[in-house]
RNA sequence: GUGGGUAUAGCGUAGUUGGUUAACGCGCCAGAUUGUGGCUCUGGAGAGCGUGGGUUCGAGUCCCACUACUCACCCCA
């Protein structure tokens, strides 16, 4: 078989990449409309950053990490989530001295992590994120998550939940922690094994379980959201407020609890029903001290992530048109000896601004239709005896089956007229 | 990391109780007289059956191991 593409990894064929511009540029403008600007950075960072930011009890960093010795000796790891590195940025070159709050975008950021691969998820995904930098009032959470929904639901998705929480902040939550280990004391005989480790290690995530006797064991369970201090709750309040005034429909759902431990305040979760089970496609929350934990000032942020294979994947099972370009707006046949001039008329329509191809494998004029067909081309153009001897060509509307003749300073003019493309500027 | 399923040409599949040169559809290439595609017809190239062992006179068909893919759990975008 060869060498085959790692596990859990996937290729993008040029049969397919359209599909990847396509949202590539939805991203791009939905970005742009909140004044998020895009930053890029590295692929991998030093260990370092992601256990003091992640949190070195989550399953990310504890058995998902692609971490390894480089030459150096120095220990580095593959992205496993864009947020920290896009804080280290922020960091590094002091954006906080600039006009706050930074609010900057990555798309595409390859993501790893060491996972047993299965329907949308992979080992290496990519990711469009937003980070927004300085920001603590709950419009900027709000602001997030309308971007989010927007932008997936203008793409076309249905069915999408949109699940919010608050897991409040270092005031608080000490509170609530102490309650719910108050609660759950009790029942840890009852628990799964997985929870008995979780409630040493954190007890919110015993809430988080999928098992049945733990879904049953925390239902009486005692809630965050009654929990809040004031600043937390009020600012859950407005943000919910927020989404209320811009229409967008939202559940609470007190048992979020996210994999990351550097959440603060908001969580959220985007969503969607498929056949085979509900995928999240984007999520995120507010991180109002990851800056302090890796060593900078005290600043909140909050930010969000989404998979693009998710999106895509959905895209396709909701049956999503995403508009495939043509290969060419006109494809150059030429017969007998005229492959000369058919190379330097197919130069000419390029310089014009047309995509534009000609044979290159020595096919016959009929098998120069038959590929030009395949390949979907609008126009195809002729060079015979005939044409050459007049400097003209003949072009072919494939839809219509219309032939007309032009001089070859005319011919993309033609094409364009054809076809109804718009001549560049 | 744990458990289940699968593994035959580029893709999708068929291969009866193990027995001659592994079949079909799609795709690809070439033809169906004279300078033209999409429909149809004809022909052609392309796999030795995931890898390595074993059983047997003989294995794509049976056994073992490994690998990969896939699904579920865990967890997550």
């Amino acid at each position: 078989m060869g060498i085959q593409a790692p596990r859990g990894t996937r290729d993008v064929l040029p049969a397919e990449s359209y599909r990847w511009q396509y949202l590539e540029a939805c991203m791009r403008k939905a970005a742009a409309s909140a004044g998020y600007r895009e930053t890029r950075t590295p692929v991998f960072e030093h260990t370092e950053l992601f256990l003091r930011g992640v949190g070195d009890t989550t399953d990310i960093v504890q058995k998902e990490m692609y971490t390894f010795l480089d030459k150096g000796d120095r220990s580095i790891t593959l992205k496993p989530e864009g947020t920290a590195g896009a804080a280290r940025c922020f960091l590094e070159h002091n954006l906080y001295a600039e006009p706050l709050p930074c609010k900057m975008y990555y798309l595409n950021a390859p993501i790893f992590r060491y996972e047993n691969p299965q329907s949308g998820r992979l080992r290496e995904h990519h990711q469009f994120g937003l980070e927004c930098f300085g920001a603590q009032e709950p419009t900027a959470d709000a602001e997030l998550i309308l971007l989010a929904y927007r932008l997936l639901s203008e793409l076309g998705m249905r069915n999408l939940s949109v699940n919010i929480n608050s897991i409040g902040c270092p005031k608080c939550r000490p509170v609530y922690h102490s309650r719910l280990k108050e609660y759950l004391a009790g029942k840890i005989g009852c628990m799964c094994d997985d929870c008995k480790g979780r409630f040493e290690r954190n007890p919110l995530r015993v809430l988080d379980c999928k098992q049945k006797k733990c879904q049953e064991l925390t239902k009486d369970a005692p809630s965050m959201l009654d929990l809040l201090c004031d600043e937390c709750r009020d600012h859950f309040q407005e943000l919910q407020a927020c989404l209320k005034d811009a229409g967008i429909p939202y559940t609470v759902d007190p048992r979020i609890v996210r994999g990351l431990d550097y959440y603060t305040k908001t969580v959220f979760e985007m969503i969607t029903a498929t056949k085979d089970g509900n995928l999240t496609v984007c999520a995120g929350g507010r991180y109002d001290h990851l800056l302090q934990q890796i060593g900078g000032p005290d600043l909140p942020a909050v930010g969000f992530g989404m998979g693009i294979e998710r999106v895509l994947m959905l895209a396709e099972s909701e049956s999503i048109q995403i508009p495939e370009p043509a290969w060419y707006d006109v494809f150059v046949t030429y017969m007998g000896t005229h492959r000369a001039d058919a190379f330097r008329l197919t130069q000419l329509l390029r310089q014009e601004g047309l995509k534009a191809d000609m044979d290159h494998c020595g096919r016959s004029l009929k098998a120069q239709f038959k590929y030009a067909n395949k390949t979907k081309a609008p126009v195809t153009a002729v060079i015979g005896d005939e044409e050459a001897a007049g400097g003209t060509v003949k072009l072919k509307n494939m839809n219509t089956g219309e032939e007309r003749s032009a001089a070859w300073e005319a011919a993309a003019a033609a094409v364009r007229e054809m076809t109804e493309i718009k001549a560049k500027e």
